[in-house]
DNA sequence: TTGAGGCGTTGATTTAAATCAATGCCCGTG
DNA sequence: CACGGGCATTGATTTAAATCAACGCCTCAA
C-alpha cells in the first residue's frame, strides 16, 4: 500500500481511516485566532469553560510561535506561565553537567506544558518543529480554576496521566531492550493517533534520530540499527527517515511489551 | 567515627545532628491512634485540616499494618483508596511480561500513595518492611478536598513533586553510569533526612540489593560491585549491608550529578 | 549448637550496546 | 545544476555491564 512512497511529500494528505499524518505545523498556524475557534480547545484544559467564561479567559492569554529548535522555556526559569500546545511538537529535556541529555516527553496538540516545582520550571521545553503554543499566566489560571472546578480537575487528570506515562517510560528506560524501546516508541506514536489500528499505520516523525535516542536512552547508531532490523523483519516500511509505516501493529505492540 | 560499627544493632539509637536512623517500623506501630496524635500529620495531605475537620475526617479512615513483602494494592486493581504512609516503606513496582521489574519510587512516612488512572492503580505498591499506612476512601477525599482547598492544593503539590522526582529518575535511568546511579540513590536517601549534611551521614536501608537494582535499572551484582568501588575510594563505610555511612556527602553529590 | 537457606559479594566470561570511523543521502544554497 | 553541510546509515572495534558461577556470611529454626 505504501510501497510507492519514496519522498516526504509523497505521503498522501488524506490516507484513509487507519492512517494519520501529523499536521505540518507550518501550514497550521493561527496566531490571531480567538479561543472560540481554537482547534485544540476540546482536548485542552480550557475544555471545561463555557463560551462566556472562555471570553474572559481569552483576554488574558495569547499564542506564541516558537520556531524549530527554539525554547518555550528553560529549566530553573521562573514558572510564570502554563502552556497548551496548539500545533507542532515540544520536547522536554533535562541535561547532565557534561552535556548528556534525557528527553522525558514529547508534547503535541492539546497537551499541557509547564511542569514546575517551587515556582521554577523543571526542564527545558524546546520546539521540535515550528510550534504554536498558547501562553496562560499562572495567576489567571488559578483565578479561573477556582471559578471553574472542571478546569482544576482537568489539570489534575492531565497531571495524573503524565505521571502514569512517565512511570511507563521509567520501565522502558530501566528494563527494556533497544528493540522493545523502539517498538514502544512507535506504538506510543500510533496510540496518540486514536485510530483503531487494524492494518498498517503511517507515522510521521517530527523529530530526528538524536531526539529519539535521547528519549529512549540510546545512541543514534543504536536507534538507526534497530529500525533497520525491524525493517528487515518486515515489520516496518521506511520510505524516508521521517516516515515510518507500521506493517503489523499488533506484532509491534507485542514486541513493545517484552513478551515475544 | 563509625568505624566500630559492625552489626545492625550496634547503630546508636541517638546519633547526633548529622546522623539519622530510619525508625524501625516494628517499634513504631500505632494502629489505634487517632489523627490528632498522628506523627506524620504535618507532612501528609491532611496537614491543612484543622482539629474540627480532622475529627470528621478521621471517622472515615483507618490505618493498616502491611507486613514486609505484602502488597498495599496491585496494578490495575480498582483505585478505591488513597494512602498515606505512616511508618515503614513502600516500593512502587511495574512488571514486564517476562518478569523484569522496574521500581519507580520508594515511599516513606508522610508520602501519598495511590497513583491511578481511569480508576485503576498503575503499579504494585508493596511494603519493603513492615509498614503502617493510613487508608483514605477516595470519595471521602473528594468530599474533604472540596471543603478544604488546602487539601486539594496539597495533593496537587505532592503530585507535582512526584512528577519532578520521576523526571530526574528518568535522567538517571537513561543517562547515568552505575556509579552515578548508586551515588544518586544514596544522596537521595540522605536528602530525605532533611539534615544539613556537613559531615558524615548514616543511611539505614530498609530494602535489599535487588530492590536497589530494580530501582536503578541495574543487576544486583553491579549494585554490589559499585558500592564496593565507592567503599574502596573511601567515600563510603559499610558496617553491614543494610547500613551505609557516607563519608564525604559533597563529593558523593558531585559524582551523582555526573560532573567529575 | 548446628545446619540450611537467603542474601550479598566476588570472580570469570560473554555479549550487547557504545564508541570510533567512514560513507551516503537529502536538502537547502549559491 | 553543482556543491556543502547536516543527518542517517552502516561497519569495525572497544568496553562496560550482564550473565554465569562459586563462595561466604548472617539469620533463623530445629
Amino acid at each position: 500500500m505504501f510501497d510507492s512512497l519514496k519522498a516526504r511529500d509523497a505521503v498522501p494528505s488524506e490516507c484513509g481511516a487507519q492512517i494519520f499524518c501529523f499536521d505540518r505545523p507550518d501550514r497550521n498556524i493561527a496566531l490571531a485566532s480567538p479561543c472560540s475557534s481554537c482547534g485544540v480547545r476540546s482536548k485542552a484544559v480550557c475544555a471545561g469553560l463555557n463560551d462566556e467564561e472562555m471570553e474572559g479567559f481569552s483576554r488574558n492569554i495569547h499564542t506564541r510561535l516558537v520556531k524549530a529548535g527554539k525554547s518555550v522555556y528553560r529549566e530553573s526559569e521562573k514558572a510564570n506561565y502554563l502552556y497548551t500546545v496548539v500545533s507542532g511538537e515540544v520536547r522536554l529535556a533535562n541535561l547532565l553537567g557534561d552535556g548528556r541529555r534525557q528527553l522525558t516527553a514529547f508534547k503535541s496538540a492539546g497537551d499541557l506544558l509547564g511542569e514546575h516545582r517551587k515556582g521554577s520550571y523543571q526542564s527545558d521545553a524546546e520546539a521540535v518543529c515550528d510550534t504554536v503554543v498558547c501562553q496562560i499566566p499562572v495567576n489567571i489560571m488559578e483565578k479561573y480554576s477556582d471559578d471553574v472546578p472542571a478546569m482544576y480537575a482537568s489539570i489534575a487528570t492531565k497531571t495524573q496521566e503524565e505521571l502514569c506515562e512517565l512511570r511507563h517510560h521509567a520501565v522502558l528506560l530501566g528494563r527494556k531492550t533497544p528493540m522493545e524501546k523502539i517498538a514502544s516508541f512507535l506504538v506510543g506514536r500510533m496510540d496518540k493517533l486514536e485510530r483503531c489500528a487494524e492494518k498498517q499505520v503511517l507515522i510521521k516523525l517530527t523529530m530526528g534520530r538524536s531526539d529519539i535516542a535521547d528519549f529512549l536512552g540510546l545512541t543514534i547508531e543504536t536507534v538507526s540499527r534497530t529500525i533497520t532490523k525491524l525493517k528487515n523483519k518486515g515489520l516496518l516500511f521506511v520510505p524516508n527517515s521521517h516516515c515510518i509505516v507500521i506493517r503489523d501493529p499488533a506484532h509491534l505492540r507485542r514486541i513493545s511489551e517484552g513478551e515475544k
